[in-house]
DNA sequence: CAATGCCAGTGATTTCAATCACACCAGACT
DNA sequence: AGTCTGGTGTGATTGAAATCACTGGCATTG
């Protein structure tokens, strides 16, 4: 499939580029799509490209030595993965699989090594990705150190609220309320949260016991009442 | 005190780097002697300097929401720490303590930046510095996953196996040995895992009764089988 | 249309590490 | 010497989450 430079542009990191480097891009890039449970980056491998998601919804994941997956990031639209690659030549670190059915699009590496040389404000975009990335997964690795399950699932809950809600309804008396759109089964969150898929439905049971959240289809996740949320995933609430 | 440009050609990340630059280096740079539990660098705070490892251990630490204290990685003599703010210009994201008595040289960023910008290769090798972090980071997490709490003991051990020591043994016959000086203690062991500190101990006592590894007073841990102990490390093993 | 597979929900049971509450030891300090 | 402190060693108890073993719903598919 075609990718043009407004496709490219639509992503943050790639938007401040100039014309013509968008242009390049676009060049060498492909669009892929991805059926759930797709395999879109594999560890081990020399992977070759960055890859934009475009639409849906991504997960890297890692295993034990004992076969067990572990979760380590969700990739929403607009981000990327895989940039690891730019900064050395060493292997992908972690799989990375469709959660939801995806569009995601490929770029070589080596063009946007082209860019970054030559541009140093994507040199430095791209450090602050990576960046970002460090402090994401410190943040993460802090949620397993949490005694309390239940706050552990309304923190990533949390994460998984759209940015623009967050700030929502802090001085409002009524209760915000959010939606996540595709979230992630009980089993992926279980496998960033270090806990087995049942205790999460209980959680999520209790929540919606409480009215702070609620189903609607599978591609839903209506959230009745942020603040609530957020009080019990900074523990000033406890979920009985 | 002063830092002298063979000084910092100890660090294997600056040995490449011309003459005049690790000359302009040195100049800024400065020496600092921490006691145990000296604080190294603050989470939160804008620090402006990569802290070079000389001599003791230091250990990364974040906090949850409930004030309990995680473990995110260990820096060893030659490592340094503090690099992400040479990639933007966010907050130190962890607190970097000194575990031992340490020597750390505290190079200002914007030297180091000056350096980086005319010195790719320089580049380069800050680049691949984070990378492994964040593979570094990623296999962390993994270890967190093990349901065997032994078995993740035994990982975090083997880690801190000196390099050249690892290779050791793998064609020899008898239980070839190496030894970790200045371990950690066990609490420091345990905010690493994830587990208690007493857990620590059990898995050790179990560790010593099995003559795989041995005190020799409070600064050397012994280890007398090295592969023994990447069996358990591997699981090809268990640990009673 | 069965038929299959995946996800969610739920009770019963078990297990195993956290916690508590100590004792002990070595080194630092007075 | 005596006293503190920080690290370690250990048993008893307990509690919370994993596991097991199901049910049932919904969607895809042959």
């Amino acid at each position: 499939m075609v990718v043009t430079p407004e496709l490219l542009s639509a992503f943050p990191i790639l938007k401040p580029l100039p014309r013509p480097a968008l242009e390049q891009l676009a060049e060498h890039s492909t669009v892929k799509k991805f059926a759930r449970r797709g395999i879109v980056l594999t560890a081990g491998e020399q992977e070759d490209s960055v890859c934009f998601l475009f639409e849906g919804r991504l997960q890297g994941v890692d295993f034990t030595i004992d076969g067990r997956e572990v979760g380590l990031f969700f990739v929403e639209p607009g981000d990327f993965c895989g940039e690891l690659g730019l900064f050395d030549d060493g292997p992908q670190s972690e799989f990375v699989i469709a959660l939801t059915a995806a569009v995601v699009v490929f770029t070589p590496k080596e063009a946007l090594r082209q860019i970054m040389a030559k541009n140093p404000g994507m040199l430095n975009i791209l450090g602050s990705k990576l960046a970002a990335r460090v402090r994401q997964m410190t943040f993460q690795r802090s949620l397993l150190g949490l005694p309390n399950i239940a706050q552990r699932v309304c923190c990533q809950l949390w994460m998984l609220v759209p940015e623009r809600d967050k700030a929502d309804g802090k001085s409002e008396q009524h209760a915000a309320n959010s939606m996540i759109a595709n979230p992630p089964t009980h089993m992926e969150i279980a496998i960033m949260l270090n806990i087995s898929r049942e205790t999460v439905t209980r959680v999520f049971q209790s929540l919606q016991n409480r009215q702070i959240v609620k189903r609607d289809g599978p591609a839903k996740l209506l959230i009745s009442d942020l603040n609530l949320l957020k009080r019990y995933a900074e523990g000033s609430d406890e979920l009985g």
